[in-house]
DNA sequence: CCTGAAAAGGTGTACGT
DNA sequence: ACGTACACCTTTTCAGG
């Protein structure tokens, strides 16, 4: 199971483009490629239904609309019981200002990046939010000046 | 100047339809916004004009393309003056594998997200290419296990 | 697995409200 | 600033190599 073969020259050159241009015409990328409109259409199904391709985003920029801070938060929870897991991650997905989050590693640690408008936005957060969470211990900051490289996912 | 406002709830419901859904048409966003397509287009066309959506991208799961490892990668370079910023940063934007990367405040300069297809593939990064870039001076891995939630940005 | 043609569906412009 | 109408373009389906 789980392969990643059954992927040819022409998907590859596919995926490189649409993580690139992810609203492009199916005619454009058969023109870009090298293959007529239908068997491109049928590729893109094809690696949607596999999960290859997980879906398509449009990127925004969060500091046009407002949202200045971006903190890289790490959260250690006082016990790495699969039940205090669950319960921490269930109440990250519902957290809009986490924009990512990954669980480490080590010491029961999680790594998410938070956006919010303001500092004091983000401070509520903390308090208001995330130190209620059942299960959190520790909590550690760390704030980016600037984005140097948004790449997304890697691609073939 | 340059700011988040001339964004109404028209403009904030397809930017959080958008995200979730890059591809979407501009009829079907017209039906989920109550509106009809000719107005959706014009405000998707002025939004991406005053880039506040930069592009749209494709997700690819990274690990069935046989990525499967993922390494977060503090940098720290031997001296903060602009030159070795830049030269820094110039090197990482022609990294593939780098996918993602941050300028942090504090002493551990740069954040990274490093994407290989193997533990051996990323150690030949570490030490044929990002070792090799003038300036680098410490250098330290965190490895995540699992992704918990991945929203690409923030929406209003 | 491809091409090509025809049907179905989406887009963009002009114009009216 | 939104909506409707219509011409144009894109996507999908299906026949055939």
């Amino acid at each position: 199971m789980a392969n990643s073969t059954n992927i040819d020259d022409f998907d590859k050159r596919i995926l490189r483009i649409i993580t690139k241009n992810g609203r492009i015409s199916v005619q454009a990328l058969g023109d870009a490629v090298g293959l007529s409109p239908t068997p491109v259409a049928r590729r893109l199904r094809r690696l949607e239904e596999r999960e290859i391709v997980t879906g398509y985003s449009a990127m925004i920029d969060e500091t046009a609309l407002g949202f200045d801070v971006s903190v890289f938060v790490s959260v250690k929870l006082d016990r790495q019981i699969d039940d205090a897991l669950q319960a921490f991650e269930k109440a990250i997905l519902a957290f809009p200002e986490v924009v990512d989050c990954w669980l480490m590693t080590g010491s029961r640690d999680y790594l998410l990046r938070v956006v919010t408008r303001s500092m004091s936005e983000f401070e509520q957060f903390l308090v208001g939010s995330l130190t209620r969470v059942k299960g959190v211990a520790e909590i550690e900051s760390s704030i980016p000046l600037r984005r140097v490289k948004q790449t997304g996912s890697r691609t073939p």
